[in-house]
DNA sequence: TTGTACGCGTTATCAA
DNA sequence: TTGATAACGCGTACAA
């Protein structure tokens, strides 16, 4: 226990001078086969391969980050100011793609909550101090400031969603929200619902805006009037079962009801049950975002599910394109969404 | 745009050399002051200072590092093998907090996935290429010969949940399950409820023994006598729709279900209604782990919630202590958990 | 093909 | 209180 005690700490891990010394070659010699660089007889390249693998050698990341100047890492910021924000699963997913991208290129990928609340932002140190290469920001996270902060000190940055602010001049990568409510609103209208209302927390958002845009959309491809009317605001999507039957009260009710997330989803439901309402034959819901309980729902529900992989994969790719070529162009990237129909939406093959 | 390009890269930074030109001083005496270490006349430390703040320096942390040879990093390990797995909400929430508590000890938080699938596992090459100081595991990333690597290495780590082999060699902290475990009986107990299930995917895992364990003194503390013969192995959560029926079939059928996570719990859920069983009037459901969705089950569900706050923040905690003493000792520590008492169990006071 | 010498930005030691 | 110097481990011109 103590032996490892010592064996720790600083200035006991073999280095390239050790396996020089023991096959009596330069340490610059080392260093070349190390790097796959320069070219080496077959003969020292073996014996000192051989000295490698015996003293069990693995180089110094800390020496080899500092003398090429980069920390091979990118950084990864998060927006949670507690912990059930930082568990959204959607965000979740983009991760895992993330940090394989980042792997299978040779970065690694540092977390960091953006606590702003606190004089010095730890994003900020994170890029002023040289420890990550590059950024991957929460679309939420982009303020004016922070940008100018990561251009004036050339720092790659990818934004995951479309921002608010700098649409133009940031790089960022989205789902394809639009094209996500179209097919969904086409979808119900191929199976006879007629009169689709759309539920969201805020039609300001920027998603929210695309959503619409494609609800829109779908409803004049599939020839149905209703339209802007049918758009109804819940704010908090806990009151969404107090708006859905609001909506359900009114002249013409809806006969379905597009969700712009799984608990608006949820809440519908129960406005719906309530009132004896059967799902799908009497009204339809499809809900955005395919979170993993949605199946469970009772009925499982329909869903416009979006590629978490490859939003986070796309981010990554970008970013280290970035870094690596040192340009700053300003891609945008959709990612395509797909339909997952399950027995919510499905007035035509329901039992 | 083209001066950004060439502003970044590698050598450009404002270095500690800069401002002792500019100030007239050596560089050590200007690291004396970044670091506050000696004394230093108040006169060139205020020169010095405005310096820096006149020319935006900020210390290179790739130098510092490999100087006093510590990354400020610690290794944090996901053991998913696909994006659902890692949005796994229950871990999320603990890695908040180990954020959280690396950040306000000067510590940054590296995520790796150990895809052990490759030859040369990731984690091995953070700890032998120096990336980070030490390592926070998943319990069933726990294998022999990883350990064996760390300690030959000296890296210190914390395991998250208590581990299947090296259990006391080992420093990790866990939920108690056992505590859990007895306070969901003993509440089931005073609603009323006298045959008490346990439904389990598989009792052979460290913390579904412990579960057992406290469900069972739960019983032995409120007097019942069903005991061992009412738990359950459904082996998939998928199946615990078959599981539960089943065991609602037999001469004496429990009148509640205690579940061992939210997926048995839905399913058993499903069960019942099925059987037109009322809830909590006919049978009562505890289910362990509260997901964010189990409130918005129908009926929303008691559940056993786990501190995955304190779980992180004392990984983070432990780690960080064993980093700086270069200590072995191997604590052992339980963060407790706490009854959400929703609908589904409320037998006495239900409507 | 290989060795020499220097530099990366910082800290630590020793001397002044 | 300060400065010069030598490290930390590695990469790379340049020369051999």
């Amino acid at each position: 226990m103590q032996t490892f005690a010592l064996m720790r700490g600083v200035h006991m891990s073999v280095t390239i001078k050790d396996i020089a010394g023991k096959v009596g070659v330069a340490p610059s010699t080392v260093s070349r086969v190390v790097n796959g660089s320069a070219s080496i007889s077959e003969e020292t390249k073996s014996r000192i391969l051989q000295a490698m693998e015996e003293m069990n050698y693995h180089p110094n990341s800390l020496a080899r980050n500092l003398v090429n100047g980069y920390s091979h890492c990118i950084g990864l910021i998060m927006d949670a100011r507690d912990d059930i924000t930082f568990s959204n699963t959607f965000f979740n997913r983009s991760v895992y793609a993330i940090d394989k991208a980042a792997q299978t290129n040779g970065y690694n990928l540092l977390i960091a909550n953006d606590d702003n609340s606190k004089g010095a932002s730890p994003v900020e140190k994170l890029v002023l101090e040289r420890k990550v290469d590059g950024l991957i920001l929460p679309s939420n996270c982009v303020r004016t400031g922070l940008v100018e902060m990561l251009v004036k000190n050339g720092c790659p940055f990818v934004v995951l969603g479309e921002p608010s602010v700098m649409k133009t001049e940031a790089c960022w990568v989205d789902a394809n929200n639009e094209e996500g409510a179209r097919m969904a609103v086409l979808h119900l209208a191929e199976e006879g619902f007629q009169r689709i209302a759309f539920l969201i927390e805020n039609r300001k958002t920027v998603f929210s805006e695309k959503r619409i845009a494609g609800y829109l959309e779908g409803l004049e491809a599939a020839g149905l009037s209703c339209g802007q009317a049918y758009i109804r605001e819940c704010g908090l999507p806990e009151n969404a079962e107090t708006t859905a039957g609001e909506t359900l009260e009114e002249r013409e009710a809806p006969d379905a009801f597009l969700c712009s997330n799984n608990v608006i989803a949820y809440y519908t439901l129960q406005a719906l049950k309530k009132r004896g309402l059967r799902i799908p034959e009497d009204i339809g819901i499809v809900t955005f975002d395919n979170h993993p309980f949605a199946q469970y729902m009772d009925p499982p529900l329909t869903a416009v599910d979006v590629d978490t992989f490859g939003l986070g994969e796309q981010a990554a790719f970008q970013l280290i394109q970035k870094i690596k070529r040192a340009e700053s162009g300003s891609q945008h990237t959709l990612i395509s969404t797909r339909l997952l129909i399950r027995r919510s939406s499905q007035k035509g093959g329901s039992k």
